[in-house]
DNA sequence: GATGAATGAGATTTCATTCAT
DNA sequence: AATGAATGAAATCTCATTCAT
């Protein structure tokens, strides 16, 4: 098969699993029932994908793409505006991109709870060698690299003035959002609330605290706790 | 068998899947591996934990207490310094121990994903019923509590000058050092660096950040992004 | 379980396998209604049997110990008799057997096709590991001696003349009835006829034949062919 | 394609699948396989023969053939002796022959139990339309009949003294031979030795045995066993 | 309460055979 | 006629959970 063909039928089957897993959350959703979605058997669906874990993989992977394609959408589209606006755009997206997209979010988390590094058991090994995987690896790196990117640009233009490495203020940036979602997704959703604390309100006081840290020098030594 | 003694067996199975559930992750370890290293049978592991659920339940709420005792240690041991002193000792806390538990940590942030409202796939009546489900919930807004109530102390004592309400703040300070220890989990260990980014400086950043937005009053209206 | 009791229980099972076996050909039989006759589940039949092929070495051994206790009791019914007349009721009994027991008597024909030594794809490692294809292995053997012995005891008791090494006598025995069984696997049971020849005379030549064998003294280089 | 360059292929295919076959045996036996040996792909494999038993079908045809040929050159080549010393290089040629064509004996022997009668479930209906089925039909009986020709003309020539039907005498020699193959089969080759007895002594019995049967008359009703 | 055996539900594999191009 | 992909049917395996003793 020609492999545009075979990249269309993996995103129809996809489409399945997200419906699947969506409605039955990956430990009860059966392969079968994604198959007979996709309209195809189930030898099909693993001569695709190599195991429900593997399939997994995929619809995670195609999450980060979406969220990387919404990355590269903000920067483009505030490629006028300053750096820090922009960086803080970023941060925005994936927050709005976690609340939209519950499965997604469920399993960008996973994710980052499996790749724990030396952890050889509780990834088997078909599936760091899967396709999927090792593209996520390649992404994780890229929404870093360019968050940085906008951080370094902010910088340039004089509209970000914290001077610590744009890595290092990504991640923190980062950082941030990732418990945002993990928030969210323990809370259910935007309009939820935990103890009467508005996910929105969340997201506003997370972005605000961005741009303090963005738009000051900090000391670190300041604030050595002795427990 | 005298309720000491089953207490006993209890922490001793428990220890076991620790270890195995340390070792292999949720999904992938065996019920028969606890109870073998439990030096039990599966059909006793049973009679005393009622699921796998139920086993990593009490586990979690294992986690749950230790943070808990540090939490009170830490508020012991600052009541008499400023409640931001103590405010930022419990992050400083909570991101120790993600460092040094990362078993207890996974386990908790599972724990806030499966009770997430409206989820009624991911919980099963039994797990509802469950004596450590039940006692977790007691604990889990303890957390949040203690927290808020020393930012409640440091508004008091005037070290804390951001006029959010209290909970709200720790809400935000539990999103930044969840994503802490998220990330943690992603970089394997406080050593391990992440772009040649040490955990150790981000925990610093973490704290810095919470300070200023503690010390600091701020306008929520002002991040408003159009995206 | 006792011993003992997984004995009966594995032979529950057997029964369940003979008439699916017989019913539907080994191809065509099912380990699913083998196990619903049995009134287990297939992962329990798979506890007991570790593949169907296991399943139908089970069966055959079956087969082998059921000619087997048949040979004791023609052994012991002649006990009194000449050697030469045991040793033809062994040959009649074998081609009985055959008549009687289609599924035993294709399994003993499949048998010796897979034991073909030094065919190391054909039987799979499990298969060889079995207890039952050991077991077969042991019996295999025990018919010829047993055969031989009563040939043995004829030439004792003055009722077989020919000399030459009883083990011989039986193997060469033990290869027309083996023919018989195989003409009549193909021709379908004793009342049918090849080419007009019912199958029962044809165990009658076969029995003169032997006994004309044993009785005289026979001089191999007599029949030398050059093809 | 012309005929001849079908027929080409056909033999070609049929040279894998001896390969395949012989070293795998039927059921193990792999179509991938047969066809990557071949050098064509699965689906050319069935354009040239319908099935799996349809291939092994064609596989047995061309064993008959060999065999059927080997057997008009013992005829020719023993036109000028007598009919008794023709019958028994045929049987001579039938032990040879199996024994330098496992597979091919194997093959012969599994027709012959296949297409008895009343065996529905072992033969699809598509087989039985097949080419090869029917031509082998045509041939089988040929075997027979030209071993009863010998035998006839034994009894002609006053070599073969025994008043059995001809065809009857042929089906006891063939009866024999087919044990024998048998027991080849279990036994490896016709230099391994079973209980330390060689298989050429006993072809050299089986040659011997036939002989006395030929040039004797005999009375069936003497060896009457009751069991 | 402890034990070995069994269950149930679904994941995964294997292959002969067929389809679409 | 050739090809790569797909189907269908069953074998086999895995494991949480339950049963019978």
């Amino acid at each position: 098969m020609k492999e545009e063909k075979r990249q269309n039928k993996e995103e129809l089957i996809i489409d399945a699993a997200e419906k699947v897993f969506s409605k039955y959350g990956y430990k009860n959703a059966k392969m079968e029932d994604v198959s007979k979605l996709a309209g195809i058997t189930k030898v099909t669906l693993y001569s695709y994908f190599q195991s429900k874990e593997n399939l997994y993989m995929a619809l995670t992977y195609r999450g980060f793409q979406k969220l990387l394609n919404g990355y590269y959408q903000i920067i483009d589209k505030h490629k006028s505006d300053t750096g820090l606006h922009s960086s803080l755009a970023l941060l925005d997206k994936f927050m709005d991109f976690s609340t939209e997209n519950f499965l997604y979010n469920e399993a960008l988390l996973n994710y980052f709870s499996a790749i724990r590094s030396g952890n050889e058991k509780k990834l088997t090994e078909a599936i760091k060698e899967s396709i999927y995987f090792k593209k996520m690896q390649d992404i994780h790196n890229l929404l870093f690299k360019l968050a940085a990117k906008e951080v370094l640009r902010g910088k340039e233009d004089g509209s970000i003035i914290n001077d610590f490495d744009p890595m290092f203020l990504s991640l923190h940036a980062w950082t941030m959002v990732v418990g945002y979602s993990k928030v969210l997704a323990a809370s259910g959703n935007e309009k939820t609330s935990i103890f009467h604390i508005k996910m929105s309100n969340l997201k506003r006081i997370i972005l605000q605290t961005a741009k303090i840290v963005l738009v000051n020098k900090m000391d670190l030594d300041e604030v050595l706790i002795e427990n």
